[in-house]
DNA sequence: CATACCCATATTGTATACATAAGGCCCTGC
DNA sequence: GCAGGGCCTTATGTATACAATATGGGTATG
């Protein structure tokens, strides 16, 4: 367990009142996508506890709850860990959410009303805003923001629900793949083309935008099985 | 709390051995499956614990998992109920489904292995053998693990996962909006025909073939908003 | 007669203690 | 030097006790 992420979490205990099952999970949440917590990294029931001065009845529920979203592994008589997708994991993840994204956005396309737009057009304009400044942790939170609001706005519930999975889940191997050069994986205006294709109802053409952003997200990620550090963890852990 | 339901349960509670959190899920999944624990039935932990023969911490893991698979609600300092899926997210669900699984089967059609197909085969026959006979649960049975066994044989897992849940919610809400005259939800020689396009390779007619399978399947059910016996107990409960 | 309030009861939320199993370390034997 | 086995440490699995909260019924009141 490593330095940074216990005292971020105890700061965070810290600083709010009561603390349920639901904070504790978003905070581990967020601390993975934010790749504070590496793949693999242990998160012991009891360590848990002391750092958000809860019992392990709570931390339980939060484990249970992230490994029902893939974000933790959670085997019967074993410490859970954060969970290390492997890289034909992360091809399929992106396969799937190209599939269920590309349908919702196709379905979304006309249908959006001007405030959901504007909304969407927000988070747009921060992200490249955040991006400009060099600010990494805003940018993704931004774009997060974007394609959850798409997810909620789905006529189609149920699909919406798949996508926000999927949307996390690719956000995390994004963190766990992205080149390392890489100061970050933000495309120019790619969102605004979305955008402004849903604003005038083409939903062919905003599906293909879509599939074409999220290709463009995958081609951004280092997935050459020779690089084989993150393999070796879960292979080896 | 119906008396046959817990009748059911003990009997069950008996015959296995030591049983865990996951055995206990996969009964109630059974239970509801078969409408011998109809929708909006109260699952007090207590009660849960007794019936099983466990304390509650077993029962709530297994309740939490089953609400993380859309089978029961789980609200805060509320007893668990066996979730009821109203008309609209029953026509969300197929229209999901169909995307999902017509994706895996164009996927998976031409690379299949021989004893796969045959299992898929064994299944199909399965079906018919019990819908001939009237044995409906058994028919169920069949049909699920067919569709399960597809599930787990499509080269992309991700897509693979979200379609076993997809096929467990479908099953949930047929088992609800049955129209009450028909006996059975059996669709003659449907399953035989994918699965020979399924062996021809043919991607496409397979794709077809799921999506004129769930279309009639739904087409099946008494989806009439004016029937609102269950859209009442979820709006008011 | 309808409504609002209040109390008794049932049920979940949380913490803790004990039981059980996995993992690591050292020690022994080859 | 290396492999194997047993002990010890650590962490999870399960049960239970207590606290907090919802639910339902009964009663008083407008």
């Amino acid at each position: 367990m490593s330095q940074a992420w216990h005292e971020e979490m105890q700061a965070a205990a810290q600083r709010g009142g009561r603390i349920g099952d639901r904070d504790i999970a978003d905070k581990v949440r967020r601390a993975v996508l934010m790749q504070r917590l590496p793949p693999g990294t242990k998160l012991p029931e009891v360590t848990l506890g002391e750092v958000f001065g809860v019992s392990r009845s709570v931390i339980r529920k939060s484990l249970t709850r992230l490994a029902s979203e893939h974000v933790v592994d959670q085997r019967p008589n074993q410490v859970a860990r954060v969970r290390a997708p492997g890289i034909e994991e992360t091809r399929e993840t992106f396969e799937a959410r190209r599939l269920v994204e590309g349908e919702v956005v196709a379905l979304l396309a006309g249908g959006l009303s001007a405030a959901t737009l504007e909304a969407l057009g927000g988070e747009a304009r921060e992200e490249t805003a955040a991006y400009r400044r060099g600010d990494e942790a805003a940018r993704i939170e931004h774009s997060l923001n974007l394609h959850h609001l798409l997810a909620e706005q789905s006529p189609n519930r149920v699909l919406g629900g798949l996508l926000t999975d999927l949307v996390l889940r690719t956000s995390i191997v994004v963190a766990l793949y992205k080149r390392s050069g890489l100061a970050s994986c933000y495309q120019e205006a790619q969102h605004d083309r979305l955008i402004a294709l849903l604003a005038d109802g083409e939903s062919e053409a905003a599906r293909r935008a879509i599939h074409d952003h999220l290709f463009g997200l995958e081609a951004l990620l280092d997935l050459s099985p020779r690089e084989s550090r993150i393999d070796l963890m879960s292979i080896l852990g």
